[in-house]
RNA sequence: GGAAGCUUAGCUCAGCUGGGAGAGCAUCUGCCUUACAAGCAGAGGGUCACAGGUUCGAGCCCUGUAGUUUCCACCA
């Protein structure tokens, strides 16, 4: 048993090697049907598209205290890992690994293409999954999944069907965001805003008659080739009996209409507007109203197309400054001034995305959020914090249909077939090689996939065997807890919600626990293009695991960002080594052998003290993890690791360790108790070093991370011996603050004199105040002579240290008259209260009794002091 | 345009359903006290953004104002 430990904890010999023997345990598996009451978790599927950030090691970081506090508290805990294949980012990922190569998609085709996607996949998932296991996450790895892996993917046709079947999947063509970098569609969602300098451009449009012009103003003057109408409002006393006129289309030998439509606003720009169907999605909506043309004038890489005449093959900015200057040499720009407006970016590549009308898979939502907002207005789903259920409803009940359809290779291709011959379309499970309709063979499966969000909306059930009623689904599903950035609430949560609705009829979790982002010291997003990104794998190494996930766990709060530096790291290593030779305390002074499985029969007045603080404890963490305070649950660890048992309890055991015997085996076995139950609670969150050193010290049981979470007993409840103890330590504390302020060294020691009005519970602190306090000896009784002595005074005692040769009489005195005064303040303060008839009436008993034992002690405090000034003066 | 968060010590942030303001880091003082100097013992430092209101009592609840961040909308 008595082995000596490094002085300095060092998490590279310790984390590979719990890691491995927890996975040897088989601990991390979860079977249904155990009899225990299940807890699950899925994980955010990282993307394969990299390596993981901070903003994984948070999110997993808090997945895994919760799966592993849910474990140890009795439940069949279930953690499912997984991977995204991330169809738009992986894909583009690839294609820009192949340009170096010279290589571009066409040139590997289709089946080339996507053996090369699986490689990657190979590779990034298993480092991936590397790294969770460095974190320590404590994942069921055999029901590792991938949301393009077989079982993935049948959940997927699945629901395509079910939903094509049912008449909420349609094929359409409407204007949709294309990215002309990815070259797909893209979704609503996938669009990011941000506001960019531009211009604002007066053109004008003749009249087809020669009476005058309209002068229109427009940010993007490229469009115009595709223009099919200009609007005014028909309420617009300027324009409105133009309507019906035609006008003359600048540069383009065309003529247009004028129309009337609301949506054109008076009091914006010129009041006349372009209107441009292909390239404008509120231009689409007045097209279809007025029946207007739709003229694509662009190609998938937004270079104008041949609808373009003379730009044809420039790019949309080399048009766009080409056509200003024909425009101005035309005579037809009337001026052109600076104008910030809000630009449409590709969330993956950052392109300008261009409203582009095509031919795409949509879902119909409005039928599908109905029962979605339901389920949290009822709170069948519960998101954490409160505050996202507004954004959340803000979104379900302003949705737009959902497009599904990529022009990507990389995903679930969809299942959709064309008849070559008769145009037959069938959407099936299986693959159609015969059309249904006409007999042919020629059968053309649709080459688009679809969003990646359509299958990690599938996630939390697919992954446990939907659609098959496997027993795992039976068991743990709709799952428990679903921790996540609040980033992905409507291209993951959202989702989620509507489809396990829709499919399993159940909300796919009851809980949604929201966690921030992490910024960098000075508050900034973490980025590529700011290099500010940190790479958790550094940090353990620098660290260890437990040190980072420390660092991330404290002071986490639901749903607000945090901060991460290397400081708070360190604060957090230090933490660890503090806990570890507490340990080593412990061990050294640990006799060969013992029963050390519960408490000595009897406790001293210190054990007492520590037991009850320990006790509260449990209660307190455990309250705190099931609101999902994470955060404040560390934080109370730490501190009662560090203040009560490090920079207390442990120092209380001394003298008894020192005296040996019965006596210190009693502390020692305390020592281990509280230890070890302590580690239970901290375990969650520092799995590593918690492990190691429960077990190197006496237990019970293989490993910590099975071991059962500790419960509050009301037998470790010692009021009357906490409130004694907390007197002795008031004293020490008082002493220790006076010698300080008189450059006492500790070294020198000096007599301590005790007077107080319970001289049985000061008894109790002799060796304390001899250890503590710098006392060379302790005397206890009625009355001391104050002459050449420092005074020092609390609510329950006044202690005399003869230390003449520091003492100034004048300056004791005005310390003295000092601290009268201060008291006497703390009394107006309490009687006040206490004749207030307000709060007599109104504040709950128990605060007024507790105001009353205030009063009490303020006075005999008082006393005290008025005492000593008396006997100086 | 709409919505939400934040504003507490020099810095970074806690502060649960209202009951005399806390931690870490930093600063200052004294200590190598045989678990730990990645440590120990002390100290200083806050009109809890501002203005009203509710209440016996407000950092916390309500209203407004300012600053700041974010989300949604997208008037060309």
């Amino acid at each position: 048993m008595k082995k000596e430990l490094e002085k300095v904890y060092d998490p590279k010999q310790v984390e590979d090697r719990i890691y491995q023997f927890w996975l040897s345990g088989g601990y991390f598996h979860a079977m249904p049907d155990t009899g225990k009451p299940p807890y699950t978790i899925v994980i955010p599927p990282p993307n394969i598209t990299g390596q993981l950030h901070l903003g994984h090691a948070v999110d997993n970081t808090l997945q895994d205290i919760l799966i592993r506090w849910r474990r140890m508290q009795g439940y069949e805990a279930l953690w499912v890992p997984g991977t995204d294949h991330a169809s738009i980012a992986t894909e583009a990922k690839i294609v820009e690994a192949m340009k170096k190569e010279g290589l571009t998609k066409e040139d590997l085709g289709r089946e080339g293409f996507l053996e090369r996607a699986w490689e990657w996949k190979k590779q990034y998932s298993g480092r991936i999954i590397k790294q969770l296991q460095k974190m320590g996450s404590s994942c069921d790895w055999e029901r590792e999944r991938f949301t393009l892996d077989e079982g993935c993917s049948r959940a997927v046709k699945e629901v395509f069907v079910r939903l094509y079947e049912k008449g909420l999947i349609y094929q359409g063509e409407k204007i949709i965001n294309w990215c002309p970098h990815c070259l797909t569609s893209i979704s609503d969602a996938e669009v990011e805003y941000a506001e960019q300098a531009g211009h604002f451009w007066h053109i004008k449009y003749p009249l087809a008659d020669g009476s005058g012009a309209l002068e229109v103003a427009t940010t993007r003057p490229e469009t115009l080739l595709g223009d099919t109408a200009v609007a005014v409002n028909p309420n617009d006393e300027r324009y409105k009996h133009l309507i019906g006129k035609m006008v003359e289309l600048p540069l383009c030998n065309r003529q247009i209409p004028i129309i009337g439509d609301e949506y054109c606003e008076m009091d914006f720009g010129t009041g006349v507007v372009k209107m441009t169907p292909a390239h404008d999605p509120n231009d689409f909506e007045v097209g279809l109203r007025h029946n207007l043309p739709v003229i694509n004038v662009m190609n998938p890489d937004a270079t104008i197309n041949e609808n373009g005449g003379k730009y044809q093959g420039m790019d949309r900015y080399e048009a766009r400054k080409a056509i200003v200057k024909d425009l101005e040499e035309g005579g037809y720009l009337i001026k052109v001034r600076d104008y910030a407006h809000n630009v449409g970016s590709c969330y993956r590549c950052s392109t300008t995305v261009e409203p582009r009308v095509s031919k795409q898979w949509f879902v119909k939502m409005e039928e599908l959020a109905k029962p979605a907002i339901e389920v949290v207005k009822t709170g069948k789903v519960r998101l954490v914090p409160e505050r996202f259920d507004k954004i959340y409803y803000n979104w379900m009940e302003n949705i737009k249909d959902w497009c599904i359809s990529r022009q990507l290779w990389w995903g679930h291709r969809i299942p959709a077939y064309t008849c070559a011959d008769c145009g037959e379309l069938t959407v099936a499970r299986e693959d159609v090689t015969v059309c249904p309709k006409c007999g042919s063979h020629h059968m053309e499966q649709d080459p688009d996939t679809l969003d990646t969000w359509f299958s990690s909306a599938l996630w939390p059930f697919s992954t446990l065997g939907w659609p098959d009623k496997t027993p795992e689904l039976d068991y743990f599903y709709p799952t428990s807890t679903l921790v996540t950035g609040y980033d992905i609430i409507f291209f993951w949560v959202a989702r989620m919600i509507f489809s396990g609705l829709e499919y399993t009829g159940k909300p796919p979790f009851s809980t949604v626990l929201f966690h921030g982002l992490v910024r960098d010291a000075q508050g900034r997003k973490m980025s590529k293009s700011l290099g500010n990104g940190v790479d958790p794998l550094v940090v353990i190494d620098q660290y260890g695991a437990d040190a980072l996930r420390l660092t991330l766990a404290t002071g986490n709060s639901p749903g607000n960002d945090m901060r991460f530096s290397d400081e708070k790291v360190k604060a957090s290593r230090n933490f660890a080594n503090k806990l570890w030779n507490a340990s080593r305390f412990i061990m050294m002074n640990l006799p060969e052998e013992g029963d050390f499985s519960g408490l000595p029969e009897e406790l001293a007045v210190e054990d007492c003290w520590v037991l009850s603080l320990y006790n509260d404890l449990v209660k307190e963490v455990t309250d705190n993890l099931e609101k999902f305070e994470l955060g404040i649950a560390v934080q109370k660890l730490y501190d009662f690791i560090w203040d009560v048992y490090c920079d207390w309890y442990i120092e209380l055991t001394k003298t008894r360790i020192q005296a040996g015997g019965e006596t210190a085996f009693a502390a020692q076995k305390v020592l281990v108790y509280v230890m070890s139950n302590t580690l239970k609670l901290l375990h969650p969150f520092m799995p590593f070093i918690t492990e190691e050193i429960w077990q190197a010290l006496p237990h019970e049981g293989e490993s910590l991370m099975v071991s059962s979470w500790p419960k509050y007993q009301e037998s470790l409840s010692f009021r009357r011996e906490e409130e004694d103890f907390a007197k002795i330590m008031d004293l020490i504390k008082a002493i220790r603050n006076r010698r300080a302020e008189m450059n006492v060294p500790p070294s020198k020691k000096a007599t301590v004199c005790i007077e107080t009005s319970c001289p049985e519970v000061f008894e109790q602190g002799i060796p304390f105040f001899q250890r503590l306090a710098s006392a060379s000896d302790v005397q206890i009784g009625g009355s001391f002579s104050p002459e050449g002595a420092v005074q020092v005074i609390t609510d329950s005692a006044r202690a005399f240290i003869p230390m003449a040769e520091l003492i100034d009489r004048e300056k004791e005195l005005a310390r003295l008259n000092k601290e009268k005064a201060s008291c006497q303040k703390d009394l107006q303060i309490i009687s006040g209260k206490l004749n207030n008839a307000g709060f007599m009436a109104k504040a709950p008993e128990n605060l007024v009794e507790q105001e009353k034992q205030k009063l009490q002690k303020a006075q005999e405090r008082l006393a005290k002091i008025e005492e000593s000034i008396a006997q100086l003066g």
